[in-house]
DNA sequence: TAGATTGTTAATCGATTAACAATC
DNA sequence: TAGATTGTTAATCGATTAACAATC
């Protein structure tokens, strides 16, 4: 076990989901020209444990210095080449509804790593125009087009009962990874990469625990 | 310990999250006039562990018959009432920009127990319209309203920046509960409860092991 | 040097999975 | 009855938290 090999640890989902707070407190910092921060200051600005955030930064493969912290740019860089936010991945989005529409304005996306560069939709009404730059093609083109342009990533922002049928187009074409916004457990080869991010599971956890407070605690 | 007196086990949050996927199968599964279901059909429909289905499904407080499965019906009742989606909790959303539009127009929160019935903004262009019935209305008159009103939940659409002044109004208004797509971490006294639905958290994980995937195995 | 902060190793906690008894 | 399925108790696994040594 040679100590040069960089040993590489896989990092686990809890702390995928929390770097881009990190990323997000950071950002605000670097805007106030702050240099070096420490564990502590960002547990207490996220309200979690300085170990924690000890642990989860030291899997992104940095170093901070003792009595000094972390220094910004050096980490905001590790945890953007974490989430590997440092390059662009081309996608196309599926479904021009009103979620769909959104997500194509969002310009922000592009510092998240994620470009999308066309959209598919079988509305005639829809298809032809363009959407913050971005054109609106029918759903038939999708699965050539996958496969020509060699897109990685496909979002899906359709009703339930389409979705299903374009993962299998999108599939078809050679996606390697779905985000699903669709209401629908997608049917998928174990090596397709399927990323759900379904409102109805965050919502159900707050109508929960609303429901369990105001149960101990009424008005 | 009296045999009598329902152990009530407080439900994870893993499972909480798993519960309206349990919802989506079932609900197909009733509308082709299944009766009952097992504990495998539902984990090789989610692809899960049968064992971890009917762990969730206990925490519910359901009761299955040996041989036959689960009662369709009397399931999807246990899942709607521990989510509490049997009632319809009604929440004010704040930011009518493309987001939040998307949420306005979706019909389907009421299934999910969520109502909301107003919004408000600080854009006077969008002041005084209504989208999909639901009124937008100037933000000054937020916090009255949910002391008013009574409303327990506050939706959060909002820029990162005008988030935690919004967060605020709510908390002063007398808001139990925020669900918070605003890119920031919310600062709120520990009896408020907040669940974040930020996309980047799910994008992030997805673009990582995207990364991942292709370094094993180029193209 | 003393003190603050990192970073690693060990302990704890909670969720998942396995084993198996109970029951229709 | 035999077989299928539930449901509970125990084992395992992984993430969080604690303890503490290392270092600037």
């Amino acid at each position: 076990m040679e100590k040069e090999e960089k040993q590489i640890k896989p990092v686990p989902e809890p702390t995928l989901r929390r770097l881009p707070k990190y990323i997000n407190i950071l950002t605000k910092l670097k805007r106030e020209s702050v240099q070096f921060v420490s564990s502590n200051t960002i547990s207490e600005e996220l309200g979690l444990d300085s170990i924690q955030v000890r642990k989860d930064l030291s899997l992104t493969g940095i170093a901070g210095k003792p009595k000094l912290g972390f220094n910004l740019d050096e980490l905001l860089h590790s945890l953007y080449h974490t989430l590997n936010w440092d390059n662009i991945n081309d996608a196309f989005l599926a479904g021009a509804g009103s979620l769909g529409s959104a997500l194509l304005g969002y310009k922000t996306f592009k510092t998240y790593g994620l470009n999308i560069i066309a959209a598919f939709d079988n509305d005639p009404e829809k298809i032809g125009t363009t959407l913050n730059g971005i054109e609106i093609l029918p759903v038939e083109k999708l699965t050539g087009m996958i496969q020509r342009m060699h897109v990685n990533i496909g979002v899906i922002t359709l009703p339930a009962d389409e979705a299903q049928t374009v993962t299998d187009m999108m599939i078809d074409g050679g996606i390697k990874a779905i985000w699903n916004f669709a209401p629908v457990h997608l049917k998928a080869p174990k090596d397709i990469l399927i990323e759900n991010a379904q409102l109805s599971q965050s919502l159900g956890v707050l109508t929960h625990k609303l429901a369990e407070k105001l149960k101990s605690n009424p008005l």
